[in-house]
DNA sequence: CGACTGACACTAT
DNA sequence: TATAGTGCCAGTC
């Protein structure tokens, strides 16, 4: 629109750079994230530039959960556990749309 | 320009 | 321990 430029979606890049760069059969949450970026309260925005983070390939959302360890997302797939499915194809378990062992999986995007 | 929404997180009850 | 309410930032209507 008017104002704003958008930067060049600036806020999602930096969420997809820092997702992208999840260690296979790791997890990490979107306040984690939120954080990396200095937005500690705009873990929402984080949800929100995944949300974007469908058109490409690069960003595994899959790996992103919330606080709880919980795949709050996986109803944004596309099937009902696909989000399940690709986080147990690379070895993570995951109960009841939850991570097991999620702490220790945790992956700090900080690192 | 104003109000509502949203893949979260925290505090209070 | 579980549930409810509030705050936050950005985007869309």
């Amino acid at each position: 629109m008017s104002n704003s430029k958008s930067n060049n979606e600036n806020f999602f890049e930096r969420v997809y750079e820092i997702v992208r760069q999840i260690p296979e059969g790791k997890v990490t949450s979107y306040g984690a994230i939120a954080k990396a970026l200095g937005a500690t309260r705009s873990a929402r925005m984080v949800g929100w530039a995944m949300n974007a983070s469908h058109n490409l390939s690069d960003v595994p959302a899959h790996r992103v959960v919330n606080r709880n360890g919980m795949l709050t997302g996986k109803h944004h797939f596309e099937g009902t556990n696909l989000m399940q499915q690709l986080l147990e194809n690379e070895g993570v378990k995951v109960v009841d749309n939850k991570v097991v062992n999620f702490k220790i999986l945790f992956w700090e995007p900080s690192k």
